[in-house]
DNA sequence: AAGCGTTGACTGACCAGTCAATCTATCCAC
DNA sequence: GTGGATAGATTGACTGGTCAGTCAACGCTT
């Protein structure tokens, strides 16, 4: 008795991925997963409920691992570093779900976007509040506004993921470690006081 | 005898914005512009074309603006940031316009993204070379991907434009100058080599 | 009267969601 | 153990509504 509802899923996010959520069928969805036509209606009530299903768990994840973190008695560096590997981690274990999450919700302004606001929002004011700690603790410069600045380091994460998913990148092993430096290297510096407590 | 074909792109950008491309109707478009359902056919084959049009035209300025900036003896960081505030400024004088080549075509992956690669990687490709140089003279960073820079920035302003875009961010005038000076200052921050040739 | 601009009713295709029928698993009575 | 009853899982043909694109007719201008 394998379990329909996770192949219904896991075939939604390979259809989803492949022809965008618009432009795929219903029975795309079903064919892919093996399954008829309206035992997707038996496990959710409407194709969108699908995408939203897939967005929430891992969103979901996200932010708890954003918390985590937060919790961690570690420098701000080290925290945003955690959090860009998370990331770009989950990109390599499961590129098309990442694509349909970025492509069909986080970026989707008009249709998704707006229904998942709230949680998009969320993972914004957290990251900002982990700048913010390190504003106060001297480490980050204080004139730049910490939402902004979570927005900048979130936004150039997203832009890479971007850049894997237009094929504009290259995306080997070694290119997903040195993009997480990269995007660690590049915000910190740019938020970082000016002299480093001094290097011997 | 008013200019119909102008009527019909500007009431899309409006249609667009305000529903998104997929959820809007054709007859939207028309009603907006005022005019006959099927006058939009005579001047465009399809509704698909609408858009390319407003895509095409907007972002050929924009291209062209980047190779005038590349082409004046002056700093990096200043070409970066007339680039940040053509962009940006664009926004303020045509924000619905911005919207939909963010939302529509940049950032959509699975339909006109993939339409428009091309002159979407066009764009890349100029920023890259700018920040090559910039590593040629010693003023920015070497080890940094000069392609891998140039998707930071302009993911960077993107980012911006996408929280206004979402209202996650505020957008009153002197919130666009800072946010110029902030996308330029974090990102050039970032790459730029450590130690400025010194400052009294 | 010729030709371009303009109109809007119509059509054909498409597809999300429904539903009645069929199947399978589980459990209980005997 | 066996029959059979009940509930949940599964099927896929069908429906109803939607909408992009067509087209024949009707201006308006020259």
């Amino acid at each position: 008795m394998p379990d329909r509802r996770r192949a219904i899923l896991d075939a939604a996010v390979r259809v989803f991925a492949r022809q965008g959520f618009h432009a795929c069928r219903v029975s795309d969805i079903a064919d892919e997963a093996g399954v008829a036509y309206g035992l997707l209606y038996h496990y959710f009530p409407s194709k969108e409920e699908v995408l939203n299903t897939l967005f929430l768990e891992r969103w979901g994840v996200m932010l708890e691992m954003i918390r985590e973190v937060d919790r961690e008695p570690i420098p701000v560096r080290e925290k945003l570093g955690t959090i860009a590997s998370f990331i770009l981690d989950s990109y390599r274990h499961d590129p098309d779900l990442m694509k349909v999450i970025i492509v069909e919700v986080t970026r989707a302004a008009n249709s998704f976007g707006q229904t998942h606001l709230g949680q998009i929002r969320e993972a914004y004011r957290l990251i900002g509040e982990i700048v913010t700690k390190a504003q106060q603790e001297g480490i980050f410069k204080a004139e730049i506004d910490a939402e902004f600045a979570a927005m900048t380091f979130y936004g150039a994460i997203e832009q890479v993921l971007t850049g894997w998913i237009f094929g504009l990148l290259p995306q080997g092993d070694e290119d997903l470690e040195r993009a997480k430096q990269m995007v660690v290297e590049t915000v910190c510096g740019g938020l970082e006081c000016a002299p480093p407590p001094s290097a011997p």
